[in-house]
RNA sequence: GUGGGCGUAGCUCAAUAGGUAGAGCACUUGACUGUGGCUCAAGUGGUUGGGGGUUCAAGUCCCCUCGUCCACCCCA
């Protein structure tokens, strides 16, 4: 094979576009119940733009971006997330407008570009349908947002989808939480292995969610997150769980959900589906409150969600979530003898020009191949013209389901069709 | 980035201890000279992922490489 995709890519096929255009279908038409409006970014963005917002130290920055310089020196990036692209866009374009407690609620889906090991349910360019609503700190907007995630999976047919729900604090008191982690672990670090040790310097909060069986143990009895959360942090938390009981949305709280993205603050919460293995966060999201100021805007607080749509779509094969494939309603044209060829071709184009799915057989072979075609492809009607049909100007219209046929004049053909499509 | 499994026809898979690659489905044609689905028959189709090595002989053994899958890591 002389050319194959890059690694980590997939091609998403004829037979495979239906289930997408479902999905991305699905999405939309949420996001418009739900007031939110779509956005479309560039593919690309200056590097610095993901290395400010996601944070350097984080995995996304230090070792998954696609970067290279375009011709004029300049360092881009590939969409490595959703979230500070539409940050970037709304600040730009002013989308706030005057009122700066107004909320603006975006939506996309776009493909996202992570230079990592491929395995099931991880690739190199996946897509992404994320929402943001940017310019409310109020708890209730949080719930929005897994609300309209929530019934997302509903529509796809994924019930066995389960919300994990935390909170990673805020600028105020994550630093007390983690020098309180630092103050506990000090003692056993040399006991715990090279990857938390690691974390004790760069991001201590992950030292709760090592799965090392000694480094677990060791953290056994440390404080947990949610019991060093400030006020403000807690009753925002509080009022969450108050609204999703409200909505009846059922959720675990997990103090191990931490983003791995540095600027969420608040909510944190992740979708999680069966059948995926390893892989089995379908999508996820939070608050992220930091982010529109840290990008050079005014202080705007935020929250948003990413879903992984090929995570998902491989849930829904697992979960046996079949699409019901729409019959081809078109009609295929046969063509008897050489003579019948040229009147094949113009009924053909008249039928395409009144809008009637069409096709004919190039290779003009046996009625029998044709027929046996039109019916492997599904098509409901074949029209067939040979001589007899020449000379009365009339087409045999033939119910490839039924099998019965009649035969009309040419001329009703357009209408005929028209009344049954 | 670390460790492991797997790559044979379009698809799903065979090939005994190295011995010259086969089946089912699909496709094409015919039985049916103007009629699909069922049946029967014949046929097309492979540089066994790629490269190198060992051997008289490699799908099979060894090395490299690419891809894929699984776990770790991370995340969607």
């Amino acid at each position: 094979m002389l050319y194959q995709r890059p690694k980590g890519t997939h091609d998403i096929l004829p037979t495979e576009v239906p289930r997408w255009q479902h999905a991305e279908a699905a999405f939309r038409e949420l996001c418009r119940l739900y007031n939110y409006e779509e956005i479309r970014t560039p593919v690309f963005e200056q590097t610095e733009l993901f290395v400010r917002a996601v944070g350097e130290n984080t995995d996304i920055v230090a070792k998954e971006m696609y970067t290279s310089e375009d011709r004029g020196g300049r360092s881009l990036t590939l969409r490595a997330e959703g979230t500070a692209p539409v940050v970037r866009a709304y600040l730009e374009s002013n989308l706030q407008g005057q009122d700066p407690q107004r909320l603006t609620k975006l939506f996309y889906i776009a493909p996202v570009f992570r230079y990592d090991r491929p395995q099931a349910g991880r690739y190199r360019q996946h897509h992404q349908a994320g929402a943001e609503a940017i310019g409310s700190s109020q708890p209730e907007v949080d719930a929005e947002i897994i609300q309209l995630s929530m019934a997302f999976f509903a529509r796809l047919g994924l019930d066995e989808v389960t919300l994990l729900l935390n909170s990673v604090g805020c600028p105020t008191c994550r630093p007390e939480s983690a020098q309180a982690l630092q103050d506990f672990v000090k003692p056993h670090l040399d006991e715990m292995c090279a990857d938390c040790q690691r974390r004790y310097e760069t991001n201590p909060l992950r030292l709760l969610d090592c799965k090392n069986e000694r480094c677990r143990q060791i953290m056994q009895p440390a404080p947990s997150m949610l019991d060093m959360l400030c006020i403000e942090c807690a009753e925002h938390f509080d009022k969450l769980q108050q609204t999703l009981d409200l909505l009846d949305i059922a959720y675990t709280v997990d103090p191990h959900i931490v983003r791995g993205l540095d600027y969420y603050t608040k909510t944190a919460f992740e979708f999680v589906a069966p059948g995926l293995g390893a892989q089995d966060s379908i999508g996820g999201g939070g608050r992220y409150d930091p982010l529109i100021e840290q990008c050079g805007g005014p202080p705007t607080p935020a929250v948003g969600v990413g879903i992984g749509l090929e995570r998902v779509l491989i849930a829904q094969e697992s979960a046996g979530v079949v699409q019901e494939e729409a019959p081809r309603e078109g009609v295929f044209v046969v063509t008897i003898s050489e003579a019948a060829w040229p009147e094949g071709l113009k009924l053909l184009a008249q039928l395409r020009a009144a809008g009637i799915p069409a096709e004919i057989d190039y290779r003009q072979r046996s009625i029998r191949a044709q027929l046996r075609y039109a019916d492997a492809e599904g098509y409901r009607w074949a029209a067939i013209l040979g001589e007899d049909e020449l000379q009365q100007q009339t087409v045999t219209l033939r119910d490839m389901v039924s099998g019965e046929q009649e035969s009309i004049p040419q001329s009703e053909l357009i209408a005929r069709l028209s009344a049954e499509l």
